[in-house]
RNA sequence: GGUCUCGUGGCCGAGUGGCUAGGCAGUGGUCUGCAAAACCAUCUACAUCAGUUCGAAUCUGAUCGAGACCUCCA
């Protein structure tokens, strides 16, 4: 079987994957900055990475996943007179930035924990590794590689360059970001334009601010990561993730300020999720065209025309590749949700299939192969998806006769189909609460069933019509068959 | 303006130098008290123009269109 090939960013090109350290991966992936709400194009960008996990760790790799959280804020531009985007917000709202930060950290963490995302390793947060960041800043400086200016120090790019490539990973030239520069309107210290900060002097009405070795401020924007990644998972690792946006210049900040410190270029593989869109354009925070995951559970958005359960959710966004744009829309979600409820009522009847002498219909071992060879390709959940629709076909088949299974390939097929519904894919969680809930309901659907039968015995169409509409109503819909009747719940 | 990506059937989305994923929708059939579901069969395609090739939707060039980045943003 092939092995996974992964594309790295870096080199424009799918390569196989092999780990620094034989059976371990340490991959990090640029988490969510915590002044509002995550909005639907966030979730996209960390289900990438967190189905890329799952199917790590499902392929036998003990995975160091590290995602932090941004909540030391980020410059708004440079003419922002040092006021970061956390401190900002608190005086919108008269309240302390780490109680903001507390609100949408949380905020974070539930939405995730309803679309089924498994916890990084580590979450380390920004304002938890201010030394580790200013001592990344002595050692830039003692390189001769950064300069103080009134308080705050800046890397300078210009010199980097010289010896090394900054645009590598985007690929940009220096000449070019030079002569593209924009506003020039020049209050800043830096010697450059393109210099980035690694401290910036906090003024008065700065909230957030730390004492350093040259005064009172904040880090820059871009050296968290290289500081948490470095402690974590070393001066060189594995998968290094985030969003397409993020790859100028926040990533190759990061190059620059590790391969300054170490001497070493940081990860092996760069991997970038794309965009999600919505009617086209890209879901954004700032422009106000976004939706939030909540939306989705409650139907309320001009978007929507009716509530969807995260897990159809989540099955809409793995049926695109992750870095393909996936533009969102009502119909597509809609057409989603009756492919996701299809596939999910195979794994019920999967449940009550028989085995019998042969498999007829199906090779078992090739579907197999090509489910893993999906995945394999640099993470195809589209292809895999493909893969677990033909297997539904079949196993619909066997339910009508029109195939047969083995014994040994019945376990095959069971094993299979589930690890890649919900191991990898993550899809459809319940939790006990629910499940206890799901039991009684079915139970009692069961019963309504079992009156419907009487009544058709009985030829009192009226009583057994009443029974099924009005249950379709509610969003449950019975499906008769020879062997009896049975039924599926909407997944909202 | 610069850099880059993309343009696939009614919709969403894979793929790729010859064998033309998948889901949803449509059509015909089987089944059913009637339906639905399921099963079987089936129809729509690769932006435009030119070139390379025995052969291109897939490679090259041009054109048109869309998007991303260049500024905090997943």
């Amino acid at each position: 079987m092939k092995e996974l090939h992964i594309y790295n960013s870096l080199s424009s090109k799918k390569e196989k994957f092999k780990p620094l350290e034989k059976g371990h991966v340490g991959m990090y992936v640029c988490g969510p900055t915590v002044y509002s709400n995550v909005h639907v194009g966030n979730v996209r960008t960390f289900m990438s990475f967190d189905m890329i996990f799952r199917y790590l760790l499902h392929l036998g790799y003990k995975v160091r996943y590290v995602r932090n959280i941004t909540d030391a804020g980020h410059l708004e531009n440079d003419a922002d007179e040092g006021e970061d985007r956390i401190a900002k917000k608190a005086h919108l709202e008269k309240i302390e930035p780490m109680e903001v930060v507390q609100k949408y950290t949380v905020d974070f963490h539930n939405t995730l924990n309803k679309f089924n995302f498994l916890p990084p390793s580590i979450e380390p947060t920004a304002t938890g590794h201010i030394i580790e960041q200013i001592e990344i800043i002595k050692k830039i400086i003692d390189k001769g590689f950064a300069y103080e200016i009134k308080g705050s120090v800046y890397f300078d790019v210009i010199k980097y360059n010289k010896e090394n490539h900054y645009g590598k990973l985007s690929g940009r030239k220096i000449e070019d970001l030079i002569h593209n520069t924009r506003s020039l309107e020049g209050q800043s210290d830096k010697k450059n334009p393109q210099d980035f900060a690694l401290w910036k002097k906090a003024d008065t009405q700065h909230i957030m601010r730390w004492p350093s070795p040259w005064g009172s401020g904040f880090p820059g924007w871009h050296l968290e990561c290289t500081a948490m990644s470095t402690k974590y998972l070393g001066e060189s690792f594995d998968i290094h993730g985030g969003g397409m946006d993020l790859k100028f210049p926040h990533h190759e900040c990061e190059i620059a300020q590790a391969e300054t410190c170490n001497g070493k270029s940081p990860v092996q593989t760069w991997m970038h999720a794309n965009m999600l869109t919505l009617n086209g354009q890209k879901m954004a925070k700032s422009t106000g065209n976004y939706i939030l995951p909540e939306d989705f559970f409650t139907g309320e958005s001009e978007h929507l025309s009716k509530s969807f359960s995260a897990s159809c959710v989540r099955f809409f966004i793995l049926q695109a590749h992750y870095r393909s744009v996936l533009d969102f829309s009502n119909e597509a979600l809609l057409a989603s949700e009756k492919g996701y409820n299809k596939l999910m009522e195979s794994v019920n009847t999967l449940e009550n299939i028989i085995f019998s002498n042969k498999t007829s219909g199906f090779n078992i071992e090739s579907w197999k192969k090509n489910c893993y060879q999906a995945m394999n390709d640099d993470f195809n959940s589209p292809i895999l998806i493909a893969e677990l629709f033909s297997a539904v076909k079949f196993i619909n088949q066997i339910k009508e006769n029109k195939a047969s299974i083995s014994e040994k390939d019945l376990l095959t097929l069971n094993s299979c189909f589930n690890a890649f519904i919900f191991e990898i894919l993550g899809l459809h969680t319940l939790n006990e609460t629910e499940n206890n809930h799901k039991e009684k309901l079915e139970n009692s659907i069961k019963l309504l069933i079992k009156i419907r039968e009487e009544a058709r015995e009985n030829k009192d169409f009226k009583l057994s019509d009443k029974i099924r509409n009005e249950l379709e109503q509610i969003g449950i819909q019975l499906k008769d068959s020879k062997e009896g009747t049975n039924f599926i719940i909407d997944s909202k």
